[in-house]
DNA sequence: TGTAAAAACTACTAGCAGGTAGATATATTT
DNA sequence: AAATATATCTACCTGCTAGTAGTTTTTACA
């Protein structure tokens, strides 16, 4: 988007990294993401309007535009926030070595269900808005679902091939953990009875439980 | 879900019940219901409009009108359609004797998971949708969810109580149960290819090895 | 078959929401 | 401090959609 522009007297901080302008840039984008993805959550996508938006920002609709193409690029922003995030946590703890199958999957499950908790509104609104994502878009997305859904299947795999996991699991089970992972923020409230970590060790139990590996 | 037609000569075969004419309504209030739901499905409620509706069932926006008093009485009569035959199942099985408390929580989440397979598209508008309900239906439709909800709980705590199920279980696994029925809709589809039956075989061994009831 | 009532339709309104053009304010540079 | 570039705003347009008033068609019955 904008490029790095290094300012008059002192050598950007970053030796090549972001400007302080483009920093601002990524800023505004930011909260603009934010703002977008609480009123999307609370009022869904289609009956937000982009003056909800601006306004929650004390701006106006045309800021919004100068930083967006559009209302769809918006909740596509939004889309990739939690799923990329959640692939990142994915590749990060298959890069490393564990003890065994079961503490490798108990702390992908631990990790994915914590970036879950912390952006629950981000993965509501993924959830339930991404038909109204561009194709291009939409094709994006879910090519980063895929391969994360993908990544899980095979870890279940190993686990059953090593022995660790009951045999007679189906590596589809990959797509019942899942569910108890998505499920989290239609019930999950940070001000409810339960903490996050309470809810996070019953989560990794109730997937151990799933894959037989207790 | 078709009625019977009494022949011209003969008297409604229904005491004092429904008549013919109401009858026919039924039958039009249920096919407009129908055919919101699966739009409302496809393209989320706010976007879908209600001329959409009318040309589904090739009629016109002033039909629907005659039937229902707005858009949102529309969506509350979807919202209510999964969450009371859920219900009913559920107070239909508790009304029965189990031989055991392992049969009768797998008899509910069969059953229910079964409806939840049924009608698909009404569970995942309602999941989606709520909150658009007005203030009261969103009350009414709420009532019956807790107390679907409680009911869920008081088995599992009766199961734990028997020493069927493990000690360690919290009541709140009633939640993740369920999270898995709820999940089944996002993923499953009658065309893929897992069949119903063996999709609700392994719900029933999920939520069997999530209560530590095997 | 004629008439009344019910059902459905045609044609409309009012308000809203995405998107934009051009004006204004702010920051940067010389 | 003037001039230029950047950021943001005001004011608007256009198309759409929930909802309605009044007319026409169909049905029911005598």
């Amino acid at each position: 988007m904008t490029m790095a522009v290094p300012s008059d007297t002192m050598i950007s901080p970053r030796a090549s990294g972001a400007s302080l302008k483009s920093e601002f840039v990524a800023f505004k984008v930011n909260r603009i993401v934010e703002a977008a993805s609480h009123l999307f959550y609370e009022r869904g996508y289609s009956s937000c309007t982009l003056d909800n938006v601006a306004s929650q920002l004390s701006v106006t609709k045309p800021f919004l535009y100068s930083y967006f193409k559009n209302k769809e690029a918006i909740l596509a922003a939004i889309c990739e926030v939690g799923i990329s995030e959640a692939l990142g946590v994915l590749e990060n703890v298959l890069a490393h070595e564990h003890e065994s199958h079961r503490a490798r999957l108990a702390e992908v499950v631990r990790k994915v269900g914590q970036i879950v908790i912390d952006r629950q509104e981000y993965v509501v609104v993924y959830q339930r808005e991404m038909k109204h994502l561009s194709a291009d878009d939409y094709k994006r997305i879910l090519r980063l679902r895929h391969s994360f859904d993908h990544q899980i299947g095979e870890m279940i795999r190993e686990g059953v091939a090593s022995g660790e996991f009951r045999e007679d699991i189906d590596p589809f089970i990959a797509v019942w953990i899942g569910g108890l992972i998505s499920w989290i923020p239609t019930w999950y409230s940070p001000s409810g009875q339960r903490s996050a970590e309470e809810v996070i060790e019953y989560l990794v139990q109730a997937a151990l439980r799933l894959a037989g590996a207790e």
